[in-house]
RNA sequence: GCCCCGGUAGCUCAGCUGGAUAGAGCAACGGAUUUCUAAUCCGUAGGUCAUAGGUUCAAAUCCUAUCCGGGGUACCA
């Protein structure tokens, strides 16, 4: 990466002079006449060596030897300024050419990584909110993938706790209510109608003289549901290697251990009937509740056990996904895992806002209890999982996402994942085209491009390899759509301003089509790591 | 009350580990089509970067306060 060698340059400039490191940066420049990139490592040491800021850019400058890397030029105040030489884009696509799929990825060793989302209770159909979670997991996973990861995407339920209760309940309630009993059903119980088609099969094939403990209410419900949702995360695409249940931490004693280990520090103490975690031992505000008055374990306990038994798993990365209602949740697991003496340096929280449903240029509230949410299958219905994946990653993770159901519907021509998905096929349709008409050689010349518009796609092809390094930190999938849309903008200019094929000029003809190839390599990886299809021909 | 996000063009949002002239898409207006598939391109217009202070050679970006929107603050998850 040219960014490193121009690092070595301002570092070995500092070692000659044995002045210590000092706060500077490289920051590359979209705009014209200040080349391509720029350091203010001038502007930095004018205040520590206490001289004119101008006068220290021309010092490096002539520190500088002539080589066909980069040249430079000082702008006032006192940026250094680094023209990079055409030849190492060409050096670029060459590059994209050989290295093909595997183009700029780490050869790094095989690490491992879990990724944890959605990791919804089965107590109703996933909604429009959890499809965000589980398209951004899943793409925060095809990232570390990338990155060499062996990644384990994980889903984890709680399959034993008073929802499920409620749910059997009000499954009761409903098939009550169709046999002819009364049954009230259960306060803050769930009354949406996917319950009532699960009854119907309950009486077809149980009968109508079940009675109003017995088991089938909550099995056979969180069957149904779970194999639901299941469903609908694969026509995303999306699919889960391990799914763990919170059930399995009170049946293997974990919970326990854990109570008993906070008990021995001092961690916990009992009041009111409960057992309280203690977290102002440990700077918190407040204490917290592990188990109920009614011996019941919070979803905290449990969520401890959990993370304990993902730790000793041994991932060197572990990754959670939390929607912003648990921003406030996930510190006490954290804050119990360090105090009983396990890692947590490698566990990466990422929070996402959430998702408000616009229709009809109105607010769609959503909450799953009442009913009155839209499901991911009624948006799967009108939306190709394409669309719907590029919609829910399109804004940063966090910030609030406006999901405008009629922007997507009706105006779909208009949509930036068709903008990206022609690129491709653009340059697919172009390439067989190319092939009949111009056919092929071995010897390319890259050299010939040097219009602007060409230099400026190679350049853009050329911050791909940085960008990904960026991702795999910050593990937020938007940087990649809208360097993907970049580069698309990218292209199009290019290929509206200049003619790939020309019959009169072969080589210049052969050396464009490399550029569009590479261009493609380039999509071809980013669409994948996204999920969505590159389509040949649209 | 306290804590966490956010406030940038008419709308939806990038940019935020400080850098030079704040960017896209949509919407509006004006152009390009016997095409290498126009699902595209070119151009015009649109801004007190919520407000007020502060730090700095340099602030949309960092700090403080205030205002507005969302979420949390439960012996719900």
């Amino acid at each position: 990466m040219i960014e490193r060698k121009i690092e070595e340059f301002i570092i070995s400039y500092l070692k000659k002079n044995k002045i210590q490191n000092t706060d500077w940066n490289i920051s590359q420049n979209n705009k014209k006449g200040f080349g391509d990139y720029s350091s203010n490592i001038a502007l930095v040491l004018a205040k520590i060596l206490k001289k004119a800021p101008i006068d220290l850019a021309n010092d490096i400058l002539e520190f500088h030897k002539e080589d066909n890397l980069f040249s430079i030029f000082v702008t006032k105040p006192g940026f250094v300024n680094f023209t990079v030489d055409n030849s190492y884009y060409s050096d670029v696509v060459n590059q994209i050419l050989s290295d093909k799929d595997s183009f700029a990825k780490p050869k790094a060793k095989k690490q491992t990584a879990n990724v944890e989302f959605v990791s919804c209770n089965p107590t109703g159909p996933l909604t429009i909110g959890h499809g965000r979670q589980a398209v951004l997991g899943d793409i925060i996973s095809n990232i570390l993938s990338w990155h060499n990861y062996d990644v384990t995407r994980e889903y984890y339920y709680n399959d034993a706790g008073k929802q499920m209760r409620v749910l059997a309940q009000s499954c009761y309630a409903k098939y009550a209510n169709k046999i002819g009993r009364k049954f009230e059903s259960p306060e803050n119980g769930y009354v949406g109608e996917y319950l009532d088609d699960i009854v119907e099969k309950i009486i077809e094939k149980y009968g109508n003289d079940l009675d109003e403990n017995d088991e089938k209410f909550r099995t056979f419900t969180e069957k149904e549901i779970f194999q639901n949702i299941q469903e609908t995360l694969n026509s995303l695409n999306i699919v889960f290697d391990v799914f763990s249940k919170e059930k399995s931490f009170y049946d293997n004693g974990s919970i326990n251990e854990v109570l008993k280990a906070l008990e021995k520090l001092s961690l916990s103490y009992k009041k009111d009937g409960a057992t309280w975690f203690k977290t102002t031992a440990l700077g918190k505000e407040e204490d917290k509740v592990l188990v109920k008055s009614t011996g019941e374990p919070t979803y905290r306990l449990p969520d401890i056990a959990y993370h304990i038994d993902k730790v000793k798993r041994d991932f060197n990365l572990i990754v959670d996904i939390f929607g912003a209602d648990h921003i406030d949740t996930y510190p006490d697991v954290l804050l119990a895992l360090e105090s009983l003496g396990h890692r947590v340096d490698h566990i990466k929280v990422v929070i996402h806002q959430f998702v408000t449903l616009k229709e009809d240029g109105k607010v769609v509230k959503m909450s799953t209890r009442k009913a009155n949410f839209v499901t991911l299958d009624e948006l799967i219905e009108k939306l190709s999982a394409d669309i719907i994946r590029y919609f829910f990653i399109m804004r940063g993770a966090n910030s609030h996402l406006d999901f405008d159901l009629d922007l997507a519907m009706d105006e779909s021509e208009k949509n930036p994942v068709y903008y990206l998905q022609y690129a491709h096929a653009r340059i697919s349709n172009l390439g067989k085209r190319f092939k009949k008409e111009v056919g092929e050689t071995n010897k390319i010349n890259l050299q010939l491009l040097d219009k602007e518009d060409e230099m400026s796609l190679m350049k853009k092809l050329s911050q791909f390899p940085k960008k990904m390094e960026q991702l795999h930190e910050s593990l937020e999938p938007r940087q990649l759509a809208t360097y993907l849309e970049e580069l698309a903008a990218q292209y199009h200019k290019f290929y509206g301003n200049h003619k790939v094929i020309d019959l009169d000029n072969a080589e210049l003809s052969h050396a464009r089509m490399a550029l569009c190839d590479a261009t493609q390599i380039i999509f071809k990886i980013g669409l994948s790591i996204l999920g969505i299809t590159a389509p040949e021909r649209m």
